[in-house]
DNA sequence: TCAATAGTGTCTGTAAGACAGTATTGT
DNA sequence: ACAATACTGTCTTACAGACACTATTGA
């Protein structure tokens, strides 16, 4: 099919950085690219918006094509037009953030050659290679992330429906990369308002004290912000100076 | 001149949100549309981005052709992309805000048949309308910006090189609609660090005692952030209840 | 002189961090 | 019993808001 315009031709895609927390892991799901360019190497899920596609529809059309995952929402993150960006021709993509629940081991995408979860981390470290400008857009996915999860309820997003304070907490000391304290943070997140729902079951099988569950509350933003600072875990903060980043 | 394409063909345009503050109120340079569609209509200024061209700088080209105005950065505020939002074909627009200092009158432009300044809270009430679904970029655009306010030195970009921190306070309320306790803000902003940079000169002319006049230093974040509230003009709070957003 | 704006100092209440202490489970 | 995790309470300190007070100008 040929394509005709009388206005400069440009493609539109979206590509889809999706998060979530396993086993205390930050990752992001990646998929190898079976075709050029860059063939064979790790990129985001995306590809081509249909004509006639809202940009958020084609980015969860393509995440569950590719790697069979669905999320109930994305976020638009930013968009990435540099000229050189595709050696094909002139792309535009728009780049979307979702968030998973540890969904548990990969699935093989049906499209794409196969699809699997990586360590943030590691996918951020220098030497990593991600097809076209993918690293940047990990990089700015990721630090969006960790700004909402202080303003926003986003962190449940990374919980299945029912979860533990725990694991909320081990959802931001993921995320973040630090220690938290539990007393204090069971005190915050439950005082926010809107923030959690609480229900009568509580979690089993853990290894202490069993814990209530709770679900996401409607609240679309936090109040106040969660405003948590760092314990480091080597160097805890004991004594003194507030530790706010400076 | 005829483009061809065997991919699906998307016009890309970028929109520019200018904002400043004259005469303590919130603004934004809109132009008058001199072509189909929205003919007459105000819109915000921007067009077709050249197919070598990178998106901020299209939208820095744009903005000057339409208004002979320029500012000093760019920021990238969100995609627009629903299929129906142009009625000639599918296109897709990256928005971007800019700020700029209080430039005096409006100028002609040099493309459109006008552009001037129009208060942001009239072009944002219900009955206004904007060509497009520029009502729309422009509600996120002050959403951002109001936001920015708090967490980074945006509001300097309002102001001159060197400005006193009345003027800052003046632009903190324009933007948000409030009134803010003088002797706090000014403890507020010149404690932040790497906010302002004291010069050795102050203001003159004005009505009551000469201020100190400050530039904007390099910190591209405020920490902490201002966390400021509100004191309505109407109803001061005085005593008791904190004021944060609940 | 007064009005107006700039800027400093101080008091008070709220909330964050530290951490001790209690509760309830599995091993 | 003990380790582990959940949860509560309390002390201390930092900081936002209120506001009194001083400083310096023009009218």
């Amino acid at each position: 099919m040929v394509y005709t315009s009388s206005f400069p031709i440009f493609s539109v895609t979206v590509d889809v950085v999706c998060l979530t927390v396993r086993d205390g892991r930050f990752q992001v799901l990646l998929v190898e690219r079976g075709a050029e360019p860059f063939r064979g190497q790790l990129a985001l899920p995306g590809g081509f918006v249909h004509l006639d596609e809202d940009l958020a529809d084609a980015a969860a059309r393509e995440l569950a094509e590719e790697t069979s995952v669905t999320v109930p929402a994305m976020e638009q993150l930013r968009t990435y037009g540099r000229p050189d960006r595709d050696p094909r021709q002139r792309t535009v993509s728009v780049a979307f953030l979702a968030i998973a629940p540890d969904l548990g081991e990969a699935r093989g995408g049906s499209d794409a050659a196969g699809a699997d979860w990586y360590d943030v981390a590691t996918m951020l470290a220098r030497r990593r290679r991600l097809a076209f400008d993918h690293r940047r857009i990990l990089a700015d996915a990721v630090g969006r992330a960790r700004s909402r999860l202080e303003y926003s309820p986003l962190a449940a997003a990374f919980c299945s429906r029912e979860f533990t304070i725990g694991e909320l907490r081990r959802v931001y000391e993921a995320v973040w990369g630090v220690r938290l304290d539990p007393s204090n943070f069971h005190r915050k997140v439950t005082e926010a308002e809107g923030f959690l729902v609480e229900t009568k079951k509580t979690s089993e099988g853990g290894r202490g004290r069993p814990a209530r569950l709770y679900r996401r509350g409607k609240a679309t933003t936090i109040h106040p912000p969660l405003n948590l600072r760092v314990r480091e875990p080597a160097q805890p903060v004991r004594q003194g100076r507030r530790t706010r980043t400076t």
